[in-house]
DNA sequence: GGTGATACTGTATGTACATACACTACTGTA
DNA sequence: TACAGTAGTGTATGTACATACAGTATCACC
């Protein structure tokens, strides 16, 4: 977006307020006509001064011909909202979490369902958490959030020496000094803790830490099969 | 929608899907000379011609101005979609499921997450689906239909007769003949099977049935409080 | 007290657009 | 074999629309 955005004047926001309006209940633009109707002017110069102060401002976007008028803000989240989250499997060497190269897919769904918002989402594999009722399959939504408190079940980011790239796993976290316990929730005795030392620096990968916190479980999806 | 809704022929889902692609991509819907140019038409005919077939199958709605189509029917869930769905604590008696009176609250959702597309969330309550990790005070995606197969999991609708509405459980179903059993998904003998012998009509409330399918569980959200 | 931004009126113009009429051609079907 | 639905071409027409030019009035502000 080049234009500066600045704010709208009140008569602005009552006039891009209308274009969604209309662009709802429609599904097609207003013309300069139509918001003359609205606000009873008496001269399409009045809506179409409006319509490029808004443009300048870069809450809209003109192309020259019949309502070619595109809200490019949204205020009150109506339509172009993304509601998208993207689907994390493994973390490409040296990337940052979300990086483009994580992204298997993503999935339709409002960030704000879970609690606290999610960022993205990670298909659990395995049955590690079976005893709260994370299955195989399902999807958590998880907080990015670099550290956590005792006990929190978060996704933690393991390196894998072989493959070069990071795994995600949900495990329950506690922490005491430089010692990390990294638990699963399943009886079976083949579920044991992680135990993970923080003043221990693997030599085989120097810069590339052991283990990191990639975010805190806030929820989850199931789409049974 | 009061026309009938019939399958498009291949060139008119094109179009449609291409009038659906102009609106995801400028946020205005094509002219005829637009879908002429994509095709190329060289009669604003073909445009008009295939758009009013559409529009009498259902799909678009026409109004008489420069770009006045309107999407009805949204394949790729677009712009149109409401993401929204109600969810369904108890039934008020007699009242069809759906009904207004029934809706707790809404969720932001997309309901084409789960399969079969659910139709309604209901708020699970009680350990009785724990051994699938169905747990207490999970949200579950329901696919409104009056009918299962053996062995799938359905939310089933329990007339209880002190409240004089319905109360909704979900169970894994099982019916032979006139004969249905309801199990629990809990080891824990306190959850044993419901039998039910649909030719037993319950006498003290002569029309309302003691049992019915609210619908097939079709997936699960879980937001940790 | 001038300058610029905002908020309009009034008129005008050319083209973008929807849409009607008239035809051709193929296909499934009753 | 005739009819309805689909898929087009070609021409024509009136109006819906964006937009330019020329003004007026109010307000803030330096």
């Amino acid at each position: 977006m080049v234009a500066t955005m600045q704010n709208l004047t009140d008569r602005q926001a009552e006039i891009l307020e209308f274009i969604q309006r209309t662009l709802c209940n429609s599904g097609v633009p207003p013309t300069r006509a139509d918001i003359c109707a609205e606000f009873g002017f008496s001269s399409p110069n009045a809506a179409e001064g409006h319509l490029k102060a808004i443009a300048s401002k870069g809450y809209i976007e003109l192309m020259r011909h019949s309502r070619g008028i595109r809200v490019l803000v949204d205020q009150n989240r109506s339509l172009t909202q993304q509601y998208e989250l993207p689907l994390i499997g493994y973390i490409a060497a040296g990337q940052p979490i979300l990086a483009e190269e994580n992204v298997e897919e993503t999935v339709r769904i409002d960030p704000e369902l879970f609690h606290p918002r999610a960022d993205f989402l990670h298909r659990v594999s395995g049955h590690s958490m079976k005893d709260v009722g994370i299955l195989d399959g399902d999807l958590v939504g998880i907080h990015y959030q670099p550290d956590a408190d005792n006990g929190q079940i978060i996704a933690a980011a393991l390196y894998d020496r072989r493959s070069g790239r990071e795994a995600i796993t949900l495990k329950r976290y506690y922490r005491r000094g430089a010692k990390v316990r990294l638990d699963s929730e399943n009886s079976d005795p083949q579920y044991a803790p992680i135990e993970i030392d923080l003043t221990q620096v693997d030599e085989d990968s120097q810069d590339t830490p052991q283990f990191r916190i990639a975010g805190l479980y806030a929820g989850l999806i199931r789409r049974p099969r």
